[in-house]
RNA sequence: GCCGGUGUGGUGAAAUUGGUAUACACGACGGAUUCAAAAUCCGUUGCAGCAAUGCGUGGCGGUUCGAGUCCGCCCACCGGUACCA
């Protein structure tokens, strides 16, 4: 063994033993407990960045421990290629995204092949090959045939100037990123799948995701938003007209005073024809933001059509308004107004002049001057409802709409349909045929898959199987026809990759049922928070239109899920003259900071221009904020930059990337391959059976297996594996002052080497691979096939134990007790400490407390 | 706006079930080694105070013998908000 760590001729060897020996395998062993540990994959974005190396280190510590465990461990690895970025960076640098996307996947597999991690390559997927996109394609014709595939009207952002669609992270200040122009809402047919046939099934299952963390299953159950409500009609005074609204508050009906509309609901568009001010309002409207968070934050503006409702209860006539804050889109696009109980209602009424009408009883401190009274309560005002509370009322008026055949009682989500249309290039062909006479049917199985055509060139602005007059041209029946040119979200493919995995190259079926029901559910599986909802929802719904369709069994895909929190770094920006924001990265910035840490002056290293500070944010190649592994693995190794990403923080925590204390990671590296360098220099060590030991020694074996207890705990159950990586940097503070001098000496080290070596195993695993073959009790065994250390309860024995004593709360005095002390005698001995006398002396003992083993509380005064 | 989260030394963080606040590291300072440096090793390090001790976990208030942990209100930051992935 070399004295002298050298971490590069370490890795090198190792990871070429892990290829040449395909130590990472996995095939179905029915025998064998499985263990399925995924880590979401990632978009291939050019180069890794440290949020990154966080996630894939944390599946690959927990996929290494589970196989010391005895698992069957398969972990797999790929590629989620389809995406906007890859337009984008094919346009700036003249080339096809195609090309762009397979370079970039060449690049990031090798630095993580660098990085060590534990994947079956065997089983590698790239989402933009064809014979992985054909099953997505052949998934929804079966869809489409179930009915549950639909085409309808939605919103895009529309750029008047360069003529296409903007996603929502091209519109900057209500601008097109490229052109500049002021975006407009247009409405054009897109695809849809019925999600919302299926929320109830997915509100309930979450209740069975007992791995779940309990945050991400509110954030999904309020997403998915389950209300009890009613449904009722307003019909249209004079007319023959009538629209529908739903409220979850039919116990404030009697306060409508008001109704609002879409500014596109067709009762808005008719009363605009003779009214300017009307017609005006919604041609402003057309363009306001899309996105929920600009529409909630944007002033609520409206305009009075003229349009009289008459309320279904009271038959009073009430005012009907168009309103920017009420979409067309999602549900009927109206909505009833009750200002004097929705403060969103309240402020509207006040900035028009409105009626504000009081029908529930107003709570302490209320006061129908200043705000609206949102709190359910008694009901006033409100006739023969008068007096009832909001259950009784919600029924009673419920029960009247419905015997007057006004309304009915329904349960409304807050989910709407999953749109999956996008009107780019560089994703999965939607395989629909559009025919002459405005239908639309799904390409014939024969003819799957459709093929995304790569050797491309981008104008900029249109994809390229828009622009080109042949790519749609097909025949349908004989009768000429025109393919869908919209590509699917790219959340579809990432919805049943996990599953995918199972059998990557069928290529005869989307999944082999037998091998996906021997692996699925995944039993660990490992992303960011920011997939929360979105990801991880469309994926549940994924698995069971998989399950209906019968090829999987189970009713969820991911049975554990460790949500890992970003890693966010600074962020530095600079205007265009477009008002575009061009991302800097920050290796590219010099900064100033004051004492408190804020940025006082940014300057390009580059040109010495000043750049605008924008904070810190997730690592992302649209804020080119990513710092690259790279420097930092040729210069200290992949395990000191794994044990460095682990130690650094606990895996939910969002933290703000610094390279500060990779030293110290690195230190611990070499201390660990020295100390057991040291002791295999130091002479014959026994096995431990049969030795007598001192009490030094046993000491140091009680260290020793309190932490194999610890750190089974942490990484086993808590995964916090800095605390576990802290509990081995103790112990071999511990090692380091021990003596080598004895046969028993060397015995007890052996064991602690061992187990050091072990546990470190998954975390650095190229160092306990070289390190295991001098010190495994059968040399011939690779650190792969040993198993985790075992607990030996009998040296945790203790004879002593410390306890705290308190008076009224503050630490007083420490003792040590024998283990098995009475409380009677534990309390003599803290009450007679002389430092406790002091603060009891001349005060009445109220009561004593005592904590077995731990606290002794004394109360006086 | 709404939903979810976070806030503890100079820094990353620990305290698992309400029981010693700051483990383990980083940095800084002092020392050993060295011709010197790097590397390595040893020691000190929340703030105030000579000390006893007091104060101290974003802010204000509460529950409790005891609160970083539980409750209420507030502030700041992060994520999501349906076309970034």
């Amino acid at each position: 063994m070399e004295s002298i760590y050298n971490h590069q001729a370490i890795e090198d060897t190792v990871q070429k033993f892990w290829t040449d020996n395909n130590t990472f395998k996995a095939t179905e062993k029915p025998g064998q407990e499985k263990f399925y540990c995924l880590a979401m994959f990632p978009y291939p974005s050019g180069r890794l960045h440290m949020g990154h190396v966080r996630n894939y280190s944390l599946g690959d510590v927990i996929s290494r421990y589970q196989r010391m465990q005895g698992k069957n461990v398969m972990q797999p690895m790929g590629w989620d290629a389809f995406g906007l970025p890859a337009e984008n960076a094919a346009i700036k640098n003249k080339t096809a995204p195609g090309k762009w996307t397979y370079q970039n996947i060449d690049y990031m597999r090798n630095q993580l092949q660098s990085l060590g991690f534990a994947y079956d390559w065997n089983r590698e997927l790239a989402t933009c090959k064809k014979d992985y996109y054909r099953w997505e394609q052949w998934f929804f014709t079966k869809l489409y045939e179930k009915g549950l595939v639909y085409k309808k009207n939605a919103t895009v952002n529309w750029d008047p100037v360069d003529q296409t669609v903007l996603a929502n992270e091209q519109v900057i200040d209500g601008r097109g990123w490229r052109s500049g122009a002021l975006v407009e809402r247009k409405e054009i047919p897109q695809w849809f799948i019925k999600i919302t046939d299926y929320a109830e099934e997915l509100i309930e299952d979450l209740d069975q995701l007992t791995g779940w963390p309990e945050q991400v299953k509110t954030m999904q159950r309020n997403w998915i938003g389950r209300s009890q409500g009613v449904e009722m009609t307003f019909n249209v005074n004079g007319s023959d007209e009538s629209f529908d609204i739903y409220t979850t508050r039919p116990d404030t009906l009697m306060g409508v005073t008001y109704v609002a509309l879409a500014t596109q609901h067709p009762l808005s568009l008719a009363a605009a024809e003779n009214n300017p001010e009307l017609a005006a309002f919604i041609a402003e409207c057309k363009t306001s933001k899309t996105t929920e968070a600009d529409m909630a934050a944007m002033e609520k503006k409206g305009v009075d059509t003229g349009l009289k409702a008459i309320h279904p209860l009271t038959g009073e006539l009430v005012p009907v308004w168009a309103a920017n804050f009420v979409l067309m889109d999602y549900g009927s696009g109206a909505v009833m107004s009750v200002p004097g109980h929705d403060q969103r209602d309240y402020e509207f009424a006040k900035k028009y002049g409105l009626t504000i009408n009081q029908v529930i009883e107003a709570q302490e401190g209320d006061d129908i001057a200043n705000a609206a009274i949102t709190e359910k309560g008694l009901l006033i005002n409100s006739g023969e409802f008068n007096g009832l509370d909001f259950e009784q009322a919600f029924k009673a008026i419920s029960d009247k709409l419905i015997s007057e055949n006004k309304g009915k009682v329904t349960t409304n989500y807050r989910l709407r349909d999953w749109g999956v249309s996008r009107q780019r290039y560089w994703g999965t062909p939607i395989p629909m045929i559009n025919l002459e006479n405005g239908e639309s049917v799904p390409v014939p199985e024969s003819e799957l898959p459709v093929v995304l055509p790569e050797d491309v060139v981008m104008n900029g602005v249109t994809s390229p199987i828009k622009d080109d007059p042949q790519w749609a041209k097909t025949t349908y029946n004989g009768e000429a026809a025109l393919r869908e040119t919209d590509t699917f979200d790219t959340f579809m493919e990432s919805s049943w990759y996990y599953a995918r995995y199972c059998s990557p190259n069928d290529d005869t079926q989307m999944l082999d049922p037998e091998k996906a029901n021997y692996w699925l559910p995944v039993d660990q599986y490992i992303g960011g928070i920011e997939h929360a909802i979105l990801h991880l929802l469309y994926a549940r719904f994924f698995h069971k239109l998989l399950r209906d369709v019968g090829l999987v069994e189970s009713d969820e895909p991911f049975k554990s899920l460790l949500c890992q929190g970003m890693v966010l770094a600074d962020t530095y920006y600079r205007e265009a003259d477009n008002g575009a924001q061009e991302w800097i990265a920050p290796s590219d910035v010099d900064v100033e900071r004051n004492e408190k840490g804020q940025v006082t002056s940014a300057t390009s290293k580059l040109d010495g221009e000043a750049v605008i500070s924008a904070g810190m944010s997730k690592m992302s190649k649209s804020k080119n904020n990513g710092i690259d592994p790279q420097e930092v693995i040729e210069k200290y190794g992949a395990d000191t930059v794994r044990l460095f990403i682990m130690f650094t923080s606990p895996p939910e925590q969002t933290l703000e990337w610094s390279d500060a204390g990779v030293e110290g990671a690195h230190r611990f590296v070499k201390r660990v391959y020295k100390l057991v360098h040291d002791f295999t220099q130091s002479g014959n060590a026994p096995e431990l059976a049969g030795l007598t030991l001192n009490s030094t020694q046993k000491n140091l074996r009680r260290e020793l297996h309190k932490t194999i207890a610890k750190v089974s705990d942490d990484i086993g159950r808590r995964n916090t594996f800095n605390t576990a990586i802290a509990a081995i940097m103790e112990l071999m503070n511990h090692l380091n002052k021990a003596t080598l001098a004895s046969d028993e000496d060397r015995a007890v080290m052996q064991e602690a080497v061992r187990a050091v070596v072990l546990m470190l195993a998954p975390i650095t695993p190229h160092l306990s691979h070289h390190l295991w073959q001098f010190v495994a009790q059968n040399k011939a065994q690779h650190v792969e096939d040993a198993s985790w250390p075992t607990l030996d309860e009998s040296a945790l024995v203790e004879d002593e134990k410390l306890i705290i004593v308190q008076v009224n709360g503050k630490l007083r005095a420490k003792i040590t007790v024998a283990a098995d002390a009475a409380k009677e005698v534990v309390e003599a001995i803290g009450l007679a400490d002389e430092n406790v006398v002091k603060f009891t002396d001349g005060k009445a003992i109220r009561k004593v407390i005592y904590v077995p083993g731990k606290l002794l509380n004394i109360v006086a005064n």
